[in-house]
DNA sequence: AACGCTGCCTGTGGGC
DNA sequence: TGCCCACAGGCAGCGT
């Protein structure tokens, strides 16, 4: 599943190919992937077109056409690919943009989870899926403090707070069970009671995985692949996520798989403990 | 305000 | 071996 890193990857890709490139037609073979406007007005807006430059916030991309913008999520398993106008359609190819030169850019996705919007180019920031943002996780935007805040009136768990985007941009399922590890926090700690020194771990290891992970083009679990159709290799550094069973790296105890925040969650039982209640002890 | 549930989808793999 | 069904998961939208 593209998270942050692996986004990067694909918007420098797409980035390289595709500006100064015109689009001449827009096929959608599958509705639900355009989330607005409608189709017609969708296919027609994009029509000589010019990709100016690609922008990404938390797991969107942001394509900055002559007069309009697209954003697009990925979701799942969504992907983009540059191929010659004569390349065999594949079933899961949802929305084809005709380039100049007989190339196409294409769309595929075979959950059918990923969404396109044209937006206008001047409040594309204003659409509300990137107002819920919370800062990207980088040394300038992510401080301690606006975590603390937004944390002292959470109760669910932090594992379910770092899914929600809210208050750090981009890191999805693999990228919180590693973070959470590398940090030392079990999951399931509700947000609120996450103390400030842990908090100054948890910035410091998601702001250094992010980083580390974009150095190594990614994590590749199943599917993934940049523009070009290359693989990530940070699969290679994962510590938890996928380990159920394997000896912890700095424990040995065996990794656990629960679920948390309706996700699978993977922990070492040893080095992320839950906080103790204050209540029950001897006098 | 914050939280939790549901719908969107199809390929995979565990169980029998 | 082959079939079936639960499961996987990011986000929008909605109800509480």
């Amino acid at each position: 599943m593209p998270e942050l890193p692996e986004v990067e990857n694909v918007r420098a890709g797409l980035e390289m190919r595709l500006t100064g490139r015109t689009i001449e037609k827009v096929e959608v073979y599958w509705d639900n992937i355009i989330a607005s406007p409608a189709i017609d007005e969708f296919c027609e807006r994009l029509k000589g077109q010019q990709f100016e430059r690609i922008e990404r916030r938390g797991k969107f991309l942001l394509f900055f056409l002559t007069d309009v913008a697209i954003l697009s999520h990925l979701r799942m398993e969504g992907k983009y690919q540059i191929v010659p106008h004569a390349t065999p359609r594949t079933k899961h190819t949802h929305v084809i943009f005709h380039l100049d030169y007989e190339d196409d850019l294409r769309y595929l996705d075979v959950r059918k989870f990923g969404r396109l919007s044209l937006v206008e180019k001047s409040n594309i920031y204003q659409h509300p899926s990137l107002q819920k943002l919370g800062p990207e996780p980088t040394d300038e935007a992510l401080s301690v403090y606006a975590m603390q805040q937004f944390l002292k009136s959470r109760t669910k768990s932090i594992k379910g707070v770092l899914l929600d985007q809210s208050m750090v941009a981009g890191l999805g399922n693999i990228y919180v069970d590693e973070v959470l590890f590398r940090a030392g926090i079990h999951p399931e700690t509700p947000g609120k009671q996450v103390k400030y020194q842990q908090l100054e771990i948890l910035r410091e290891a998601i702001i250094k995985v992010m980083k580390e992970a974009l150095q190594a083009g990614g994590t590749t679990i199943r599917t993934y692949a940049n523009s070009f159709g290359d693989p990530g290799h940070y699969q290679d550094f994962l510590q938890v996520y996928g380990k159920k069973g394997k000896p912890c790296p700095n424990c040995h105890t065996p990794i656990q798989k629960i679920k948390v925040a309706g996700r699978g969650t993977h922990f070492c039982p040893h080095c992320q403990k839950l906080p103790q209640k204050a209540e029950g002890v001897t006098p």
